[in-house]
DNA sequence: ACCTTTCCTATCGATTCGATAGTAATTAAA
DNA sequence: TTTAATTACTATCGAATCGATAGGAAAGGT
């Protein structure tokens, strides 16, 4: 009872949308190979090819099998959010079951507290479909003109 | 690698906001058994006893032992967050270590991502420190009033 | 003394987490 | 038609975390 590091995404969460940022930069190109990916954003290849199953299933991301296969996005990068790879990677976006799910817990009536769960769990949502894979890549570009420019 | 319902709040937090609301019903009087206050939360008084500990050492509750001992609220429930709460209880509102520690990863530099993670945790915070104990009391009157309505 | 309450530490079982391993299926190219 | 490369699938591992319980020590009112 006396860990001190609570709140924080799971890497599962954080591998995937550094892969999905990954293959916005390669949009409209031919499929990328995970191992490429992998060895780019420094994540181990067989877990990544773990995570890339539910993004697939959700429909965010295209694959081809065989060689000289791999993946490609599977709309326009500015039509993916955050919120599209959290969800697909972590299921709903609810931090109490009561929110969505209002017979789970008795106290649904007087409980004061699963009002704020909601509007804080809105909140979060608004906040990750703001964002999207288009974003992503203009400020890995913008990161990437500062770097030389700070190495001049 | 199936599970599909990230991104809960542990129960320790929901606890332990749910104890700090009870106390501001109570404000202002004796110090209240966390006995009582299991009761009417509904949740095991053994293992509240634990959580308890973290939200006096973060200053936010004062107890008092022996007979007649209990627990009351450290300042005016207008002056305490749910923040202050979840800091208290979790440590660190920071969805990523990259975030507030910089050095924790070399792709800080080129990391598209941990932008979007740190405006994220920021509108979190700021969130959750917008509601304080006194809403908390107020919303619970309010769903008090209406459940008497609702019943007639 | 005695009872009640908070305080502290240890531990439990179950679940989750991050990661690895091995193999089957599919496809392009030689 | 073989070969090499790649995705797809399933099983499993060790460690960490989670929710919860247990038992007693310390403190204080009566």
């Amino acid at each position: 009872m006396f860990k001190e590091q609570g709140m924080k995404l799971s890497t599962r969460s954080r591998y995937g949308v550094r892969m999905m940022s990954d293959l916005a930069d390669h949009y409209d190109l031919v499929p990328i190979f995970l191992k490429d990916i992998a060895k780019r954003e420094d994540v181990s290849e067989k877990y990544l090819s773990l995570i890339v199953i539910s993004l697939r299933s959700a429909g965010l991301i295209n694959s081809t099998r065989g060689a000289h296969g791999g993946y490609k996005l599977a709309r326009r990068p500015e039509e993916i959010t955050v919120k599209d790879i959290l969800e697909a990677l972590e299921g709903d976006i609810c931090l109490v079951d009561c929110v969505s799910n209002p017979e789970s817990c008795s106290r649904v009536s007087i409980c004061p507290t699963r009002d704020i769960w909601g509007i804080l769990g809105r909140k979060i949502g608004e906040t990750l479909s703001s964002v999207t894979l288009a974003d992503l890549a203009s400020t890995r570009r913008k990161k990437a003109e500062n770097n030389i420019r700070s190495n001049i």
